[in-house]
RNA sequence: GUGUCCAUAGCUCAACUGGAUAGAGCACUUGACUACGGAUCAAGAGGCUGGGGGUUCAAAUCCUCUUGGGCACACCA
């Protein structure tokens, strides 16, 4: 495929002898395909921008024909393309090319993502799961641009919380407990706890045990967290997202991770104790927005804190992959992070590369459990498929339960993906279960329209294209423009864009449908063409969605 | 208090990271259903981009002050 901003760049390199001039996509039709604006090429002899536009206009030798016109307006230099070929070109790699979007950024490099890591004793919420949907996102994202991408999650099973939870289930659960069940026990305990001190003493106790290689103990631990996580993944697993690699916190314990990170931080100076004995990384020198600039490790009576163990778990992950290593935090953990990256810093490793989203706020509200205030994912999920029903019973339309599970899952990945990553996601029920407008429905309808097009009129191979329409040429540069988006992503990280992008290229496509006939067109030419264009729409839309997490339907 | 993120139409969000007249959806008003599937399309109305100052040919975007919110700030994880 041509890359036109850097045929224009080499251009002006060629007129100029400056580098890397920004092309731009100019934001209305009549202002052309790409524009320079000429501002900041002024110099001694064009002194003015315009008199810079209108030399380059002069001067640049279109001899690839790429262009059918090339006009000065005010500053700007604008550039149309030569549709008759374009459109053609681009269809073909479009029909052609397996993994159309794709410019193999990855190159088949290894890529380790670790996501979510929800502690055992809660539940998938709407807010926890922003931290799922991004992590899923970029694992789709860098595997479709060619990386080979290991997917991690964090197993937070020997921490205070999950003893309380242990000593809950050991009082009130039996074979049959659930994982919804732990939520409820958790609850109970923590309530007991502020009357009955016993309690605390207890979890300590056991922590304490865990933590000197009590075999029982540690069975027990594993037994409850087993059933936590199997709860967890499998409400996951039923919005698609999955792991390949699930690590245990307390598999740092066991062995000698933690104590050579200390003898480590040691050797280089930087581990202090303080008057109780508690062990801390001394991390003066870097840019810590705390009070002080430290890292407690350990308690006084040398169990690790989860610092530590965060830290043995960061260093295995880097271990098994140093070069493109990320991980998916909320933004409260922020400042932590620059501390973890500052103790790896000191140990002359990189620290992972932090994705940090912002919250997910209930009806402008902070999502706080204890108030109830909690959309549960798999609550939310019920209500969106009991609602699309509705919608089909209205339509004495039939639907599957497969179907109705693809269309919540789109319902809910597109809102939650159409809010920029560092602004908060307000969530209601009303605008998430929306199925009218800039919505992911929207978007399954349009291929579902495409489809029943295309399943009564096939399509020949090695037809010559025409495109006549000026709505065709629009829709094409759209498509034409997928793997620039793509290829954007990977340095903004933004879901929103490819929300965006995917709602743009769907309205283009139902106006055309609404404007253009296809089945009916008697002009074999023009209609195998607009069959071919179909095609490629569909073909990015799925592309694009795939990397969303969302999965297309054939009838709605 | 210090650091950091955010504030754009009545509501929910965009704006190619400094570019041309700030764009969408919802809600509201009007038009198009004997339909290539109306979960749609065509159109209307709606803005001092929280406020002041500055930098620049050019500011929603950068700097500064200010107002209102989120988050973090040593022994939780």
């Amino acid at each position: 495929m041509i890359n036109y901003k850097k045929y224009i760049q080499e251009k002006l390199f060629n007129i100029l002898n400056v580098e890397n001039i920004s092309v731009e996509n100019p934001p209305k039709e009549n202002m052309g395909d790409f524009s320079v604006p000429c501002f900041n090429l002024r110099n001694e002899e064009l002194k003015t921008p315009f008199e810079v536009s209108s030399y380059i206009k002069d001067n640049f030798v279109d001899d690839k024909g790429y262009f059918k016109e090339i006009t000065v307006m005010g500053c700007y230099i604008n550039f149309f393309l030569n549709y008759n070929s374009f459109d053609t070109l681009v269809i073909n790699e479009i029909i052609n090319n397996s993994s159309y979007g794709s410019f193999n950024q990855g190159n088949n490099e290894k890529l380790l993502l670790e996501h979510t890591s929800i502690n055992p004793n809660a539940s998938p919420h709407i807010g926890r799961i922003r931290n799922s949907l991004i992590g899923d996102f970029l694992g789709n994202l860098f595997s479709f641009v060619g990386y080979v991408v290991e997917r991690h999650y964090f197993i937070n099973d020997i921490g205070k919380q999950i003893s309380y939870l242990l000593l809950a289930y050991e009082k009130y659960g039996n074979s049959k407990t659930t994982f919804k069940d732990m939520l409820e026990l958790y609850i109970k305990i923590n309530a007991e706890s502020k009357v009955d001190s016993s309690i605390e003493e207890k979890a300590f106790y056991y922590l304490n045990e865990l933590e000197h290689g009590n075999k029982e103990v540690r069975e027990k631990f594993k037994h409850l967290t087993d059933i936590c996580v199997e709860g967890q993944t499998s409400i996951l697993n039923s919005i698609d997202i999955h792991f390949d690699i699930f690590t245990h916190e307390s598999d740092f314990v066991f062995d000698d991770s933690t104590k050579n990170i200390l003898d480590m931080l040691n050797k280089k100076n930087v581990l202090k104790e303080d008057d109780e004995g508690r062990k801390y990384a001394d991390l003066s020198g870097y840019d810590i927005p705390t009070k002080s600039p430290v890292l407690v490790l350990t308690r006084k009576d040398n169990t690790s804190l989860y610092p530590l163990r965060d830290i043995a778990y960061t260093l295995y992950k880097l271990k098994r992959n140093s070069n493109n290593n990320y991980i998916v935090l909320g933004e409260d953990q922020e400042t932590y992070m620059k501390q973890i990256a500052a103790v790896i810093d000191i140990l002359e490793l990189k620290a992972p590369v932090l994705i940090s989203y912002s919250f997910v706020l209930l009806n402008g509200d902070k999502m706080a459990t204890r108030d109830g205030k909690i959309v549960l994912l798999e609550d939310f999920l019920e209500i969106v498929k009991t609602k699309l029903k509705e919608e089909f019973n209205t339509r004495n339309i039939l639907v599957n339960e497969e179907n109705l599970s693809i269309l919540a899952n789109a319902c809910i990945k597109y809102t939650m993906y159409n809010v920029s990553i560092n602004k908060c996601v307000n969530f209601n029920y009303k605008d998430a279960i929306s199925f009218t407008g800039e919505s992911g429905i929207y978007i399954l309808y349009s291929i579902v329209r495409i489809n029943s097009i295309l399943k009564s009129n096939k399509y020949d191979e090695g037809v010559s294209l025409k495109y006549i329409n000026n709505i065709e040429h629009k829709i094409i540069k759209e498509l034409y423009m997928f793997p620039y988006i793509i290829d954007s992503l990977l340095t903004t990280h933004e879901a929103s864009s490819l929300t965006s992008y995917l709602y743009k290229l769907a309205t283009l496509f139902s106006s055309y449908y609404e404007n253009v006939p296809i089945s009916s067109e008697t002009d074999e030419v023009l209609k195998a063409s607009r069959i071919c264009l179909l095609i490629s729409i569909k073909k990015v839309l799925t592309s694009a969605l795939a990397v969303l997490g969302i999965k297309t339907v054939d009838k709605m």
